[in-house]
DNA sequence: ATTTAATGTTCCATTGATGGAGCAATGTTA
DNA sequence: TAACATTGCTCCATCAATGGAACATTAAAT
C-alpha cells in the first residue's frame, strides 16, 4: 500500500512521453523518478513501460494500469481541488465560544452582517463566561476577552478596546465622586471575578489601585445592572454600557481617566483552519478594530 | 503530488478509529503514522481529524475528504488486483522470437498444446534465424538455442538436447563412412555459420576436429536439406532429422559418437514478465526436456 | 559518416524520513 | 479516590531514499 505516489508519477511519465520531461514537469530530478518506476514495477511484478535510449512505450499491462491510474490521480486532484473550494466558499457548521455580553453588544452585529455574507454558513454559538476547553469541546474558535492562558491554543489579537469607569448618579449622589483615582479606594468597586486592582492611565499617568466590593460574580451583564441599580462602579467596555450612558442610569467616573485597554482574542486548538473559522476571524479582525 | 500514501494511510486510520489501531494493520510504528497524517493536514491547511487523547473524530472536512479518499484508495486496490489477475489469468498478445527449425520440429507440438491451454492468449510468432534484438523490438521472449551472449538479457534454460551426426547413404558411399571423429577431417562438414571446430563425446573419451565445408549459411533446414542432397555430414538435434532418417535420405554418422548438447534458453529482456510469458516458459521448461 | 544533443540508468555522498522509547493526558477499574 | 492502562505525540539516533553527475546509447543533424 505504498505505492499510490508512484502510480501518480507513472501517470506523469505516461503523459510525457518521457522520463526527463516528465521529471522536469514534476519538479524531480530525472534519477528519483526512474528508480520510482522501477520500484513500483517491481512491487506489481510487471513491467509497465518498455523503454529504449530513446522512446518508451506502454506494455500491455501498462496500458491497462495507465487507464486506471489516470482516473484514480485525477480523482484524487480534484479532492484536494475541492477541498480547496471549501476553503474558499466556507460553510458548514460554525461553532463558536463567545463571551456573552461581549458577544451580545460589539459581536452581534458583525456575526449578522457576516452571516449575510457567506449564506453557506451554519451558526452554533455558546455563550458562556467560562473558558471552553477546545480541546475535548468541539468548537471551531473561542472569543477571548483578556491575555491568552499559557497553554498550546494559538490566539490571534482581533481588537483592543478602551474601558471606562461608570456609575450611576444616585451612587455618586450617595458616595460621593471620585476626583482621583485614589479615591476609588474607598468605594464599592466591582470587577470581573475576583480580579483585586484596576489600572488606570491619563494622557500622562498611569496608576493601580486596590479594589474592593462585596461581590464576586462571573458575569459582566450582572455587574452592569448591579451599577445601574446604585451598587457601585464599574470599569466596562464603551458600547456594554451604551445603553445605561444614554438613559441615565450609568454615568462616567472620572473621564480623564481609563482602563487598561482589554485585547479581545480569537483562540483556536489549532492553526489548520477550516475556511468557515479562517474567515470568521478575518472578518471580526477588520471590522472590530474599527468599532 | 506526493500525498497519495497519505490519503490511504489517513483512511486506515478513520477506519480504524485510532492511530494506534491502525499502525498495528498497516504495520507501522504509530509515530510515523501520527507525523504523515500530520503532514497531509498541513499540506491540505485543513485538520482532517479531531483528536483528543482518548479518542479521534472526523472533523467536517474530514468527513467529506474520507468519503472521497475511501473510494480513490478502494479503486487503487482493485487495480492492483486486478493486474494481479492478469498474472494469474494470461491474455493478450504473446511475441516470441523463435529458431525457424528448432520451432517447426521442436516446438510446434507444444505450442499448439499451450495453446489449448491458454484459450486467451494471441500468439505472434517471428520464426528467424537471426538474433532479434529484445530491448528495441518489442518481443516478450526469444528462444536460443546455444549459450547465451554476454549481455544484459535474463536467459532461463529450458533443456539440454543432444545432437548427433548424420549424412546421407550416398554421401557416404562416395565419400567414406567415418570411422572415428579425426576421419571427419576429410569430409564435407555442414555446420551452422562459421563454426570451425566440433566438439564429440562417446561414453568416455571427448575429442575436437576442426571442420571446414564449401558452405557458409544460417538455415538449419537448408543445412539438412543440402545433407540430404549428399552434400556432406551434419552435427543435428535428432528432431529436425527424424524424417529423413525414417525416409532414409539421411542416416547416423560415428553411432557411438555424439556432439556437445546444445542448450536451449527462454531469453527475456527483464525479470518483470507478463503472465503469458511466465507461463510460456514455465510450460517449456517442464515439456521440453522430457521431450 | 561524423558529430551533436538528448535519453534512461547507475553511482554514491548527503539528507530527509523512520521508528523505538519516553511523555503527558485521559478513560477505566478497583 | 487512586492506581493503572492506553492513547496520540515528540525526541533523536539510525537508515534508506534522494538527487547531482557521469555514463552508455541512440536519433537527429550536419
Amino acid at each position: 500500500m505504498e505505492f499510490l505516489n508512484d502510480m501518480a508519477l507513472f501517470v506523469e511519465v505516461v503523459k510525457a512521453r518521457s522520463f526527463r520531461g516528465a521529471a522536469d514537469i514534476i519538479g524531480m530530478p530525472n534519477s528519483t523518478l526512474s528508480r520510482r518506476i522501477s520500484a513500483l514495477e517491481k512491487t506489481i511484478g510487471l513491467r509497465l513501460l518498455h523503454r529504449t535510449t530513446r522512446k518508451i512505450e506502454l506494455t500491455e499491462a501498462g496500458q491497462i494500469y495507465y487507464e486506471r491510474c489516470k482516473r484514480i490521480v485525477d480523482e484524487a486532484k480534484l479532492a484536494h481541488e475541492q477541498l480547496g473550494e471549501m476553503l474558499s466558499q466556507p460553510s458548514g457548521v460554525l461553532r463558536a465560544s463567545l463571551p456573552v455580553d461581549f458577544a451580545v453588544t460589539y459581536m452581534a452585529p458583525l456575526i449578522a452582517e457576516f452571516a449575510r455574507l457567506y449564506p453557506g454558513i451554519v451558526f452554533d454559538f455558546d455563550l458562556t463566561s467560562r473558558r471552553v476547553d477546545l480541546v475535548s469541546e468541539p468548537f471551531d474558535v473561542a472569543i477571548r476577552i483578556g491575555e491568552p492562558e499559557n497553554s498550546q491554543l494559538i490566539a490571534r489579537p482581533l481588537a483592543v478596546l478602551p474601558v471606562y469607569l461608570y456609575a450611576s448618579p444616585r451612587y455618586l449622589d450617595r458616595s460621593g465622586e471620585p476626583a482621583e483615582p485614589a479615591d476609588l479606594a474607598h468605594h464599592e468597586c466591582l470587577g470581573i471575578m475576583k480580579a483585586s486592582t484596576w489600572t488606570l492611565h491619563d494622557g500622562a499617568h498611569t496608576t493601580k489601585v486596590s479594589i474592593g466590593s462585596r461581590f464576586t460574580l462571573n458575569s459582566v451583564g450582572m455587574i452592569c445592572r448591579l451599577a445601574a441599580l446604585d451598587m457601585g462602579i464599574i470599569m466596562m467596555l464603551e458600547k456594554i454600557v451604551a445603553d445605561d450612558l444614554a438613559s441615565g442610569r450609568l454615568r462616567r467616573v472620572l473621564p480623564q481617566w481609563h482602563g487598561a485597554p482589554v485585547s479581545v482574542y480569537a483562540v483556536t486548538e489549532t492553526r489548520l483552519l477550516p475556511a468557515k473559522t479562517q474567515h470568521f476571524i478575518k472578518f471580526l479582525q477588520e471590522h472590530l478594530g474599527r468599532v
